[in-house]
DNA sequence: CATGAATGAGTCTTCATTCAT
DNA sequence: AATGAATGAAGACTCATTCAT
């Protein structure tokens, strides 16, 4: 009955199943069994692919982080490395749109019980890395003269947290129409509050 | 042996060793115990006073929004109503500053597990009451002239993120030079971005 | 507040609510504070009347067997004294009879969990009264020549089983049918079984 | 630590353990804990095999059932087929034989708190199963013109009935000597009232 | 006498984790 | 490597009972 299948299949297996789950009943609720169950295996081979029931949280927030990332990423290629406000535009907006793919994946990963992981959680929870992203940009953007800036990172902080809540308070108002607008206020706030002088 | 105290009294000794612990330990690890215990009541006392252990979230919640825009409200009081922009510069970085006085409280009352409660702690988590009074400021504002904002909804959706999620960020960052940075950052917004062209 | 009347109609009064909350919920659902709140006092008064929540039942069941007692001889009462078969026939039919008017009442007074107040509620489950009354018509019955009886003890045992157990039966098959053929066989048996040879 | 042991064996363990205790204590006042204990599993193992605590009664009610039923029939086989009357007072004393070989047994499983389990209870207090046995048999006896029986199932009724409470009765009772004079009394019963008049 | 806030022992149930097979 | 039976610590919640007012 058991079979034998490449480990890295197999974590993957049981972190789709996790995720899954996670998204259906909220962390606190899906038991290492469920996923176990879910990803056809049993109990015991859980515990080969993971310390303890908390990694897996670990693992799924780094992969949604990732995933929200390339998404950006890509959508921003789109655009000519010198259009510096409009990547940033770009990539803001198509982090709101991703996140907004499936809301629910974001929220039972990245809300969670305060000190349950540990304190590691945090640096994603405050999404250190999209942060970072930004102010890279932000701090090219200005180097090249493409972009008034006075404190690269301070700004990436607050717009990151824009969109950031953003995001969350759209999914909450679940109203179409709001959703455009707040998009279309991102939008003005990189033309006209990133946008070089000239 | 039992020292009878009046009702809401105990509630909120009971809600003040909730806190408390919420602060220290995380939601899902504290036990009714727990808050008992720190409360100096027994176990059984918990139940009069609420239906189940998740109860307790709700009360602290709305206390814990009463109390910012409390502090907020007041410190945006001492300007003149017609210094719009100064007002909700004002009202901003009360917020900051109010929520990094003790950032663990706000950080262990709304991160909460998906679908704990479930209902309406949606609304809470996402700051309704926070953007609405921005809202309601950016309105007011414009509609007087003293204001350049095209959407207000929208631009409050997000100056809230900016701040909710700067306050955070703050606080996982842990550098008191970056928290003055950010809040220079969000003056700078306040004035450059919303004010009148004149 | 505290109204005080006679003790002997508060008790009745707790009696009473006792009695209606256990019909309903059964014995192990009834809480004292169901008890105190129908009866319109406090939790602790019930302390007053009673020693613990359990002496309750005990009252309760003397009070229903009382009233079962004296239906019975009511009713066979009213037959001549030397009518022997007439009037067991009577006093047993009375028996089902009256027992089927509120068989909820006589169950969750009856069917106890074993041992819970002790083992002197064994008697009255087994019916010790009830078998007593029908062994003394026996005994009378036969001592004035008019039945015919071997050994009225054992009778009166098996007899007021089969009419103890028929109305539990008869409740559950809830076939109003059956009711009258079971209490035709019981006249007949008191008929054919016990009336003299002559 | 964990000594695995076939499911089915687990199960009958924890059966009897809770048979056992359940007879000492009385239901209400055996917790699972107890039945662990006295199994030598841990808690958790109980709900491994059973639902709930209240689960187990429903199994030991049959499992009773079944031996009863077939002390009885066993005892019964002995006979010759024609011999009804004969047949049948075997197997009511075998009944009363049967139970009172351990009737705490008896008593602790079917004197139940109403309402506790609910549904089909009844049906197994009432003896649903016992005197559809009686009655086939006096039907058939009556059939095969060995036996004079009226009503046949409502003759099972009262039948069932007398030494299902007498039995209970002469358990109270205690008096051995009594024991055997209802033991005759029923021999009397089926003799005089059942045979035919030739 | 009556009140009802407070007590706290007692139960059921869950579930992360282990480990013999 | 995989299994899943077994573990047992932990926690939420109930409720009979007490006692200061």
């Amino acid at each position: 009955m058991a079979r034998t299948k490449p480990a890295e299949q197999r974590r993957s297996e049981l972190l789709d199943a996790a995720e899954q789950l996670l998204a259906q009943k909220g962390i606190a609720a899906v038991t290492v069994e469920d996923i176990t169950q879910a990803a056809g295996v049993s109990k015991g081979t859980f515990y080969s692919y993971f310390r303890a029931r908390e990694d897996v949280l670990g693992a799924l927030r780094a992969r949604y982080i990732e995933t929200l990332l390339d998404a950006q990423n890509e959508a921003m290629s789109l655009l000519h490395p010198d259009d510096w406000a409009g990547r940033i535009e770009t990539w803001l907006v198509a982090g709101i749109r991703t996140f907004l793919l499936d809301p629910a994946k974001h929220n039972t990963l990245f809300h969670l019980p305060h000190g349950s992981t540990g304190d590691d959680a945090g640096s994603e929870e405050v999404g250190f890395q999209h942060v970072e992203v930004l102010r890279s940009l932000l701090t090219a953007g200005r180097d090249a003269g493409g972009l008034r800036v006075v404190d690269p990172e301070s700004t990436a902080v607050l717009l990151y947290g824009s969109i950031h809540h953003g995001a969350d308070y759209l999914f909450h108002a679940a109203d179409p129409a709001l959703t455009e607008r707040v998009i279309a206020e991102v939008r003005r706030w990189c033309r006209s509050f990133i946008l070089p002088e000239l």
